[in-house]
DNA sequence: AGGTACTTGCAGTTTTTTTGCAAGTACTGT
DNA sequence: ACAGTACTTGCAAAAAAACTGCAAGTACCT
């Protein structure tokens, strides 16, 4: 669905701000940082885009993934469509991963707990040496 | 492993204000943010804290975590069998998982990506709806 | 037990995140 | 098309979080 729609469906406003915001994390496709974004979008005040992320994150099409590195980092994810990623700890250099057995992993982890009704996603990273530096 | 030993055993002093920080999340069994663990643990100084954490991140035995919350949290996991949670995205409760095939995961991942040359460690977290709040 | 080097707490600084408000702009109905 | 309305944005300022430097404290070695 276009970001324009998503948004008027939640009864925001497809303002131009919003939409550079998520468009630019869409076609980064990769989990940047607010100063990570911030500082590749200049023109955009910075609060603009913790308030922005924060709209993402409510409508359920932007995620919040930790790598490991004191930094919260936000992806476009739609539907909870997220992939994954290897990162590596030694350069931060990081690939995606796409298979995960979503719901095999689902199911498993619900039999497992007892409080819980219901799993409607989740995330995974996976840390590892990337050739060049091992 | 005692947590004095790893210390040691790394060149670090273990300190009494060490040992109280860790063997408190590893008591608590839960991912939990600085603020957490400077509420709870009043007479240490949250600066103390953060150095804490930043050298357990280092040793290896603290996992930072996202839960989507917009806090990093951490856990104790040593020798990164650290386990997996299921959130209550309305609720915030949490349930451990142990069970995720890591292995296999693993092998999936690194089979998918052309630039790594082993994976090392993963995070997992579910989020979900706990039966209070479906 | 004493010396040394690592740790901690405190105070202060810097950085990050939030809030309030006025100006700007998307959308609605005409 | 246009004007009104209500949502959004940017700016300034405040609040909160994270980091630094240094002196006092303490673990550990001999």
């Amino acid at each position: 669905m276009e970001i324009a729609q998503i948004l008027r469906k939640a009864g925001l406003r497809a303002t131009e701000t919003r939409i550079a915001v998520f468009s630019f994390l869409h076609k980064k496709h990769l989990p940047l940082s607010i100063a990570d974004i911030a500082a590749a979008l200049p023109k955009i005040d910075t609060v603009t885009i913790y308030r922005t992320i924060a709209t993402g994150k409510e409508l359920g099409i932007i995620k919040e993934i930790s790598l490991g590195d004191g930094v919260l980092t936000y992806e476009f994810a739609p539907d909870g469509h997220g992939h994954h990623h290897v990162v590596c700890t030694s350069c931060n250099k990081i690939e995606d991963v796409t298979s995960c057995n979503e719901s095999l992993l689902a199911r498993q982890a619900l039999r497992e707990v007892s409080g819980f009704a219901a799993i409607t996603g989740h995330s995974l990273e996976f840390f590892g040496l990337c050739k060049k530096c091992i």
